[in-house]
DNA sequence: GCCAACGTTGGC
DNA sequence: GCCAACGTTGGC
């Protein structure tokens, strides 16, 4: 099972929006990399939802994959600011996976405090002009993060 | 709201 | 296939 951290703008799309709605697609990713990690995401992988653009910016919880990447239709539709011309039933050119709400955290775990903590030093979100909306977490970074709650 | 960092586009 | 110009992301 891997682990990854995917970013929202909360005015967009929050941990509460996940809450109330319990399974959501991720869609609107529209970088290559990101797409890339989204397709190798497996049923049951586990993510920190993070918050980007707030004050702070920060980790606030956790879901997890229910549904492996399909076909973002977002990508079909003109009206969408996520519309991409080349993706067609076809060929489609973009992708999302389903996810969970598992847990809000009781407090945000905020980017400064990540790029101080000894461990996560590697971690993409923690290190400068990183801007990956899906990115890899660790195994080692995954608990050095859970860590930081408990203390 | 500013702008550095990054990704993408397109002329050549 | 290089790279300047442009658009976007996201911390600050």
């Amino acid at each position: 099972m891997s682990c990854w951290l995917l970013k929202s703008e909360p005015e967009v799309f929050s941990i509460d929006d996940l809450r109330s709605k319990r399974v959501e697609g991720w869609d609107g990713v529209r970088n290559y990399q990101a797409r890339n990690y989204l397709k190798s995401m497996r049923k049951g992988d586990r993510a920190f939802f993070y918050h980007s653009r707030e004050k702070p910016p920060g980790i606030v919880g956790i879901c997890k994959v229910v549904r492996i990447a399909y076909p973002d239709d977002t990508a079909s539709d003109p009206t969408s600011p996520h519309y991409d011309p080349r993706h067609t039933a076809e060929n489609p050119v973009w992708f999302r996976v389903d996810v969970e709400f598992v847990e809000k955290f009781p407090r945000l775990l905020s980017l400064d405090v990540l790029k101080a903590t000894r461990g996560l030093e590697q971690m993409v979100v923690t290190r400068k002009g990183s801007r990956l909306s899906v990115q890899p977490v660790t195994a080692k970074e995954w608990k050095t993060v859970l860590k930081l709650l408990k203390s």
